[in-house]
DNA sequence: AAGATACGCAACCGCCTCTTC
DNA sequence: GGAAGAGGCGGTTGCGTATCT
């Protein structure tokens, strides 16, 4: 003889919670426990079977719930994970602290499987899909799933979460572009001579980058006295920023699929280590190396980071062409200038600054705008800071303090 | 301004495994 | 050992809200 039936469901309410029973819910839990969720109901005076209650409190009204948006480090972690574990969303929660199967289960549904997709790689295999613009031969050389033993594993596993790190933050990157400087995406154009030429610019563009560029720098000088100027500017970049967004989502993923077909240097234990800890020591860099006011730091030799108070802004985007025949980018570079103090600060003055897209999770919201960004995270390279501190003064040219780096990846403070 | 469409998410459904008897 | 319920899980739905046309 089994147990006695969980629950009789007429009569029983269904749908949306009221706060009445949700109170009543989280008063009795309070006291009692929930105990046998089958006779919880009952005792705590609700209309409903034990399995709606267990969910509403599991999913829901649990104290330990995190609330908020997704973190990169979290949307990155259910990548990894999911590329393991599959649709095992309770052993995937299980990583992470707060948040419910549920809601991760949601979260891909609606986020990152359609993300996945837009990179051109299947969300139930994590691999390229099939004959999409050339990828089926970088794909070739990716370990087969069938064969894999744990260093390939290993490997995969962290060039997937760099793929996905690298990608998430390219497309937040783009559509901040997008939606800061209002440009119509190429793709949404009716007008397919339009479409033509932007492709063609962009081609252009990236046969010869120092001459679009030296273009997009001329007007960019003479925007400081001209509006126009800089809405052309902008809009250049735009249209350019669309070329390079509409081949990325057909095309994006070439450089991190390299980094699995080229992966001889993945497999050095060291590198797959550093992989998984670069976030917690670039951490323990960020509180060694920001100056007491906290407005330089060097994340790892060679770079500097720096945050700029910007006057005006001027964006180029260096993308880098991979396959001449394909026209493969990896993910593009965003060369920045902006003035402070009437002084201009460009590649002209022989300093690169590039806002790395992998840098761009980090930014605060509303901050990578035409007239006013005031804290964008830029990196400098290296040659370029004494010419800076020479022409700004000081390094000390940021006048907002740097938020802590759980701040910058805090939900609330991603702009998404 | 209003209707259409897309999106996000809470909640339900049904299946599976575990546990109890 | 087998029957049957409890709990867990993943898939799906439907509704409220936001965005687009």
């Amino acid at each position: 003889m089994g147990r006695t039936p969980c629950c009789e469901k007429n009569g029983l309410k269904k749908g949306p919670w009221t706060p009445d029973e949700d109170k009543k819910l989280m008063d009795y839990i309070k006291r009692h426990g929930h105990g046998s969720w089958r006779d919880l109901p009952k005792k705590a005076g609700l209309l409903r079977c034990g399995k709606s209650c267990r969910l509403r409190w599991t999913n829901y009204l649990r104290p330990d719930i995190k609330r908020g948006k997704f973190s990169i480090e979290e949307e990155r972690l259910i990548i990894t994970l999911h590329s393991v574990l599959g649709n095992k969303w309770s052993a995937i929660a299980a990583s992470l602290p707060g948040r419910t199967d549920n809601e991760i289960k949601n979260y891909w549904n609606t986020h990152l499987k359609r993300r996945l997709l837009s990179m051109g790689i299947d969300p139930v295999t994590h691999r390229p899909l099939p004959d999409l613009c050339g990828l089926s031969n970088a794909a070739s050389h990716l370990p087969s799933p069938l064969g894999f033993n744990e260093k390939n594993l290993k490997c995969v596993i962290s060039a997937q979460a760099v793929m996905a790190d690298h990608q998430m933050a390219t497309d937040l990157f783009l559509e901040s572009l997008r939606s800061k400087f209002g440009f119509r995406n190429i793709s949404s154009s009716s007008d397919p001579a339009w479409a033509m030429q932007q492709s063609e610019s962009l081609r252009n563009w990236v046969r010869s980058p120092e001459q679009c560029l030296a273009q997009a720098q001329i007007m960019g000088a003479s925007s400081e006295n001209n509006a126009g100027s800089i809405n052309q500017v902008h809009g250049t970049i735009g249209r350019i920023v669309d070329s390079v967004d509409s081949l990325h989502h057909c095309k994006s993923s070439i450089s991190p699929l390299q980094v699995v077909q080229n992966s001889e240097s993945l497999h050095s234990p060291s590198l797959v280590d550093g992989l998984q800890t670069k976030v917690k020591q670039e951490d323990v860099l960020r509180s060694q190396f920001f100056s007491k006011d906290g407005y330089l730091m060097q994340s790892e030799p060679g770079l500097v980071h720096a945050q700029p108070m910007f006057e005006d802004l001027a964006v180029d985007l260096k993308g880098h062409q991979v396959s001449e025949e394909n026209m493969n980018f990896d993910t593009p570079n965003v060369n920045v200038s902006f003035s402070k103090n009437g002084t201009r600060f460009s590649n002209e003055d022989h300093m690169s600054f590039f806002a790395s897209p992998f840098q761009l999770p980090l930014q605060t919201g509303s901050n990578f705008g035409a007239s006013q960004v005031s804290s964008g995270m830029c990196v400098v390279e290296p040659n370029a800071l004494d010419r800076i501190t020479s022409l700004a003064g000081s390094a000390n040219f940021c006048s907002s303090t740097v938020p802590a780096w759980s701040d910058l990846n805090s939900p609330d403070n991603i702009d998404y």
